[in-house]
DNA sequence: GTAGGTGGGTCTGAAATCTGGACCCACCAT
DNA sequence: ATGGTGGGTCCAGATTTCAGACCCACCTAC
């Protein structure tokens, strides 16, 4: 007899991308990172300004502290009041916030254009774009070619 | 009397990057565009690499191909069989699945390094970096400034 | 021909999560 | 004492997710 039931056909990819997703891929946790980084650090602000259930974004942020993205300080004790920062780690999701935004601008702005402007120190509407490091040229999707580590 | 109840204090936002990720802000959603990128174009191959339930896949897919992400076209008849293509809004999401690999690669990436790596037709290996379009300078989450619309 | 495999799903029921709204508590100002 | 602010928690109901089984049309090997 001896049928074998391997069953295992699932093998989930090890990969960056997924786990990052893990750990900001819910709409709510990134609003809140994005109003961090318009500067609305407290609890109220960013319940108001994304429109989450106040619940839900008090769970996103203490997963969003206890993955090191957040920082939580207390401003005033008496009554304790907390203000939310970004660590470095957060910080350096500002290109995968500006990239979203950048998608979101051009193919589901309304008629009356996108809604928030960024603007670089240079003067200049941020416009963002991806540059390869080594040589400093735009990245395109054929011009990749992902290699086998493991 | 009298007592108005207006009760209306949450203004969420309009924001491309809310409207982003309504559209593609779910894990799974994510992962189905980066197994098209990495040129596995068909249903089964989608829900093993990335691991989601074959349902779930099912919707994420019906929902992208709907928004215009992935285009579902048919390579046989006789079974009926489809591929999912990107469309070019698709493509232009390649940034957003960049940077969040880059993050991934950079705060999460186990002892062993970056699971998954991609290459730049320059030959380097790729690390993508965001600049302003104007400038040309690297983009730095302390150097932008919103600009209100409206 | 029949057993098994592939491709692209759907169905099912239990479990987890999300949601809006109410509530709470400490403090401050009027 | 009344009302507002700030930062939550609690609840019950609705929605989603999930794993696993099932399905159906086809193909190939035996």
């Amino acid at each position: 007899m001896l049928t074998v039931m391997v069953s295992a056909t699932a093998q989930p990819r090890e990969c960056s991308i997924a786990r990052t997703l893990e750990v900001v891929g819910e709409k709510w946790a990134l609003l809140a990172v994005r109003e961090v980084f318009l500067g609305n650090r407290r609890f109220d602000e960013m319940v108001r300004k994304t429109g989450a259930p106040r619940d839900t974004m008090a769970t996103r942020l203490r997963a969003l502290v206890g993955s090191g993205i957040l920082e939580r300080r207390p401003y005033s004790e008496h009554p304790a009041r907390f203000e939310y920062y970004l660590t470095d780690a957060g910080r350096d999701l500002y290109p995968v916030v500006l990239t979203l935004m950048s998608w979101g601008d051009r193919y589901l702005a309304g008629q009356d254009g996108p809604p928030l402007r960024i603007e670089h120190r240079c003067g200049h509407r941020l416009g963002a774009q991806l540059v390869c490091e080594a040589c400093g040229e735009p990245v395109r999707a054929g011009e990749t070619r992902p290699v086998r580590t493991r």
